[in-house]
DNA sequence: TTGACTCAACATCCTTTGCTACAA
DNA sequence: ATTGTAGCTTTGGATGTTGAGTCA
């Protein structure tokens, strides 16, 4: 069974993929043909998203296409770097359906409720529970939900029913807390595919911003005031001797203007109190999100006539201002990714939570905008005395937008070239400028479950994307970076290739003012200095406390950088920097990383050794014990204590080789000097054939067999010398084996030609015998064009009036005495006229018995034909593939025809078997038979094939030998027979008993096999 | 209120060189 | 009698991570 993505995440992913078609239609069909070919190519891992019933119907509906009309032009360049970087974020990562290349969802994603009451904190719990039970609900009429007993949302499947029931009702309190591997990598998949949508629709929020009529538009509404100050400010000032005195009164003056122009939009663009983004709890990623899908025609509309919209809106036409205006100006995104470090299983726990950190925590935190208690009006004034700002805005603020009122999540970025300097400015929500050193107003508290600066992107006017979190962040290496997904080095890298894909080509390497800023962030990096508790010190890139040493990590030198005093113990630990730690390793793993240790080291670690488990192989070890007692230490050194491995070189083109007569080639650095190493599967037999000297590599251990590990090889090394023969012996068995696999397929096709022609000829001629059947066949196959097709399917591109008599055919039916008569001379079809006819009416074991009779009635039949296309994919790992597909000829000679054959030719009788016990579970063994006597010709082709000529087709046949070898296998119906004696396949006598019982119990009987029959011929 | 600590439950890492039966 | 190979089975103990609960 399929397993399902669950309910909660359906709709991100639906949206993920309705973007992904979306992008595909508007950018080409290259993506949409790529996620085919990814789902097909995928693991199971894919299956869940790709649950049967769940798959919704991801038909484009009339707003999208609206959105893609005025989208504008992507910035992606590389989508295909995309698909492959999910791929790439590791193997946790479940593989994605499809590579959601470009976002066109508008900032406002988020839940209808607007008009909320008037206490927030109600507002956030509501908002949890009623989503909470919305998600109960779904999942109770889920049709593979299980948790029926349980009340909770969660899936619990009983594995063991004969488990106890203590450790059943452990089982679902773990449950109950924690979620499953798959549901943690689904939580990672969405949160990934979340980062790539949000960093795409930021691009193309940015690339908005820069067009040239919205920023003409907004530079028109500017006061005269304004114009003159920037103008001012613009003047080449005189030559000043006292230049830093003129830095800072530049910076001044560019700051004033910074916050008249916020000013001037404030006032003149009004935030309606529509939903912004925000970051989403997990039992919230199922609420079917009513958007408010922004196009660009829209946005050019609210931002030049309403003057109305989201903050979100806001901001960015704020950034689109500035530019005009000739600012460096970024947009600055916080992505809110759903919190993927969150493995809690009860989400109302998180919600609860969050909303007793958001009352207290965030009050307490040193952030100023925060979610507050009403004030008085006393209060209120006090609050604007002190902050500045007017009471009316302040109070028009917190009534309106008391849910929006936390922390913004676009924003914009102003470089000051006069301090080098980034500006921080939002005059949209927190309605401040900053020039950032220390902590942030731009950052949440980490407890706030709406908003966080996790990833914050920044795109600048020339379509350069770059992440800069550091800036926004205090305490990055110890809070925020176990958040990302970049605290893993795929994660990293995954990102990365994120952000590069979403540059223009222009921004794709860093510019002056790149440097600067990556000086800025190492700066801020280094002023982080340490956490100030033991939590904040795990998996810290800079310090580390002792306690937390892995088991293979030692620190030396062991010089501390300062102490952590643990709160409630008030005692001091030292701390220690991470680049102190070594990793130690036993002399045998590091060979195994193609390392030996330098003469006269002594180990960093001496351990006691885990207990040998397969110490007892024999009983005689006994005496080897005292020896192993005298081993149990464990000696592990550190890298710097090794060398590189030097393997013993290759001498006189003799392979040095193991104990195990074979190298060792961990890492490509163990080759020896003077070796080649193939790598071929054909190696080894290659080098056998040329009888080299080799040895087989190798590459590792495999440890699934239940019995400690065991060697895997792959490939071969020989002398630098044999490696030329022995490569072009490779490449003339891959071409032998490619040839083999060709004509495999083509035997294959051949036989089922075969079958067919013969299938058209029985039926021709009963048709012939009892015409009235015919015409009531006939009559059915009206009614029943579906068979018709399947006809034309399986006879390879025949259409439905190849039932009709090919040219010429009568005459050779003519020619034929008996035709259908077995050896024993009984005439097997003449109950056929009687029963409906047709060789192939039974059910194939389906055993409905209803389409009796008809020869391509049997549906199940036809799927099981040999396609031909399967075998062009056929990767040689299975050189009896016919024998799966079943089927083959058993060519028996007979005496020669009335008409002497050519002098090459022989004619015979030929005999079918075909066999549907294919390896897929799904159908049951099936085995049907037809055993034609027929004459042929059968021609002695030169190379060494054999033509079987029966008058209208040639039908080619790999020689006997070949038939003999695919004969090997027990399930192989095929085999050889000579008519005079010679012995007698199973499958013969089973299909002829077959054959009998078909005859006798054909019309409308359950079974038309007997299952004897089958169990004779494949029970294992 | 926060953070240290413990416990429980999983998840993940590390292990590091067949055996037997049967067909050709 | 010899040789080649398909099929067997899917470790298991130590270590690491995380959340819940308790306590100072």
């Amino acid at each position: 069974m399929k397993r399902q993505l669950p309910v909660a995440y359906r709709d991100l992913l639906r949206d993920a993929i309705r973007e992904n078609e979306i992008s595909s239609r508007s950018a080409g069909e290259g993506s949409l043909k790529r996620r085919k070919k990814h789902t097909k190519s995928e693991s199971a891992t894919d299956d869940h998203y790709e649950g049967d019933n769940s798959a919704p119907s991801f038909s484009n509906d009339e707003s999208n296409s609206d959105v893609v009309e005025t989208s504008p032009v992507l910035y992606i360049d590389d989508k295909k770097s995309l698909n492959v970087m999910f791929r790439e974020i590791g193997r946790e990562d479940p593989t994605v359906p499809s590579g959601p290349s470009v976002e066109l969802v508008s900032g406002e994603t988020s839940e209808p409720e607007d008009d909320f009451d008037d206490d927030d904190f109600e507002d956030i719990d509501l908002e949890g529970f009623g989503d909470s039970s919305r998600v109960e609900e779904k999942s109770k009429s889920h049709p593979y939900d299980f948790s029926e007993e349980t009340d909770s949302n969660e899936l619990t499947v009983k594995l063991n029913p004969r488990e106890s029931e203590e450790t059943v009702q452990k089982r679902k309190k773990s449950a109950k807390t924690t979620i499953s591997t798959e549901e943690r990598n689904i939580r990672i998949f969405i949160h990934t595919a979340y980062l790539v949508c949000m960093t795409v629709h930021g691009s193309i929020r940015n690339k908005w911003c820069n067009s040239p009529n919205i920023q003409r538009g907004l530079r028109k509404g500017l006061s005269l005031s304004i114009m003159q100050e920037i103008e001012d400010y613009r003047r080449p000032a005189p030559p000043n001797p006292n230049r830093p005195l003129e830095v800072q009164l530049k910076t001044r003056r560019f700051l004033d203007i910074l916050r008249h122009l916020m000013e001037h939009w404030r006032r003149t663009f009004k935030i309606i109190q529509k939903s912004h983004l925000k970051k989403r709890l997990w039992s919230e990623i199922s609420t079917p999100g009513k958007c408010d899908r922004v196009s660009f025609k829209k946005f050019n509309k609210q931002l030049l006539k309403t003057h109305r919209g989201s903050r979100d809106v806001s901001a960015q036409g704020f950034v689109a201002l500035l530019r005009s205006l000739g600012f460096q100006a970024r947009l600055v995104f916080s992505l809110q990714p759903p919190d993927f470090t969150i493995t809690s299983a009860i989400e109302t726990i998180e919600s609860k939570r969050a909303k007793s950190e958001s009352t207290s925590d965030v009050a307490a935190s040193t952030a100023k905008p925060v979610k507050r208690k009403p004030l008085t009006s006393a209060e209120r004034l006090l609050e604007s005395l002190r902050t500045g700002k007017p009471i009316t805005a302040l109070s028009n603020h917190t009534s309106e937008n008391r849910d929006l009122s936390d922390y913004p999540v676009f924003w914009s970025e102003v470089w000051n070239q006069h301090s080098k300097k980034w500006v921080s400015l939002d005059p949209v929500v927190l309605r401040t400028i900053e020039v950032i050193s220390g902590p942030t107003k731009f950052e949440p508290p980490l407890s706030d479950s709406r908003n966080n600066a996790f990833y914050v992107v920044g795109y600048d006017g020339k379509g350069g994307v770059r992440d800069i979190t550091r800036r926004y962040t205090v305490s990055f290496n110890a809070k925020t970076r176990k958040k990302r997904i970049t605290r893993t080095p795929q994660g990293n890298s995954w990102w990365k290739k994120v952000l590069l894909s979403v540059c223009s080509s222009t921004r794709r390497f860093k510019d002056s003012l790149d440097n600067l800023e990556d000086e800025e962030f190492s700066k801020r990096s280094a002023h982080e200095g340490m956490p100030n508790n033991v939590q904040d010190f795990r998996n810290h890139p800079i310090y580390v406390l002792e306690e937390h040493l892995r088991a293979n990590e030692v620190l030396q030198p062991k010089i501390s950088c300062g102490t952590l005093r643990k709160k409630g113990t008030n005692k001091a630990v030292p701390v220690y920097r991470r680049s102190n730690l070594k990793i130690v390793r036993s002399a045998k793993a590091w060979y195994m990383r193609g390392r030996m240790l330098k003469t006269g080291q002594r180990p960093l670690v001496i351990r006691e050794a885990p207990p040998k488990k397969k110490s007892n192989r024999n009983e005689d070890n006994f005496v080897l014990s005292e020896e192993d007692e005298e081993d149990t230490d464990l000696r592990l050194y550190s890298e710097d204590q090794t060398e590189l491995y030097v393997p013993p070189p290759v001498v006189d083109c003799q392979v040095p080789k193991n104990a195990y007569g074979n190298i060792d080639l961990y890492t490509s650095s163990m080759l020896p000097e003077g070796g080649v190493y193939v790598g071929s599967k054909h190696a080894m037999k290659a080098a056998k054939i040329i009888g080299v000297d080799f040895a087989a590599a190798v590459i590792g251990f495999d440890f699934t067999g239940g019995k400690g590990g065991v060697a895997k090889t792959q490939g071969i090394v020989v002398a630098k010398e044999y490696a030329e023969a022995v490569n072009l012996t490779v490449e003339q068995l891959e071409y032998e084996e490619e040839l083999a696999k060709r004509q495999r397929a083509e035997q294959l096709a051949l036989r089922g030609w075969k079958v067919f022609l013969t299938r058209l000829r029985i039926m021709d001629r009963l048709n012939e015998e009892h015409g009235s059947l015919e015409d009531k066949e006939r009559e059915e196959h009206k009614h029943d064009s579906e068979s018709d097709n399947e006809l034309g399917v399986f006879g390879g591109g025949f259409v439905p009036e190849s039932r009709k008599r090919p040219a010429g055919y009568e005459d050779s039916v003519e020619e034929d005495e008996a035709p259908y008569r077995d050896d024993q001379g009984e005439d097997i079809y003449g109950d056929f006229a009687e029963t409906n006819g047709g060789f192939f009416g039974g059910d194939d074991g389906d055993e409905s018995g209803q389409e009796v009779g008809g020869f391509m009635e049997n549906e199940e039949l036809q799927e099981e034909k040999p396609d031909l296309s399967e075998f062009e994919v056929d990767d040689g790992k299975s050189p009896d593939r016919s024998d799966d597909i079943g089927g083959g000829f058993s060519v028996d000679e007979v005496a020669p025809a009335k008409e002497e054959p050519p002098a090459s030719t022989k004619p015979c009788s030929f005999s079918y078997n075909r066999s549907l016990s294919s390896s897929s579970s799904d159908y049951d063994d099936v085995s049907e038979s037809v055993s034609v006597n027929r004459e042929v010709n059968i021609i002695d082709d030169p190379r060494n094939y054999t033509f079987i000529s029966d008058g209208e087709s040639d039908s080619r046949v790999p020689p006997k030998k070949h038939y003999l070898s695919h004969g090997r296998s027990k399930n192989s119906p095929i085999e050889i027979s000579d008519s005079s004696g010679g012995p007698v396949s199973h499958d013969m006598i089973s299909s002829g008993s077959e054959n009998e019982h078909d005859v006798e119990e054909d019309a409308g009987h359950e079974e038309p096999f007997s299952d004897d029959g089958y169990e004779f011929e494949y029970s294992d």
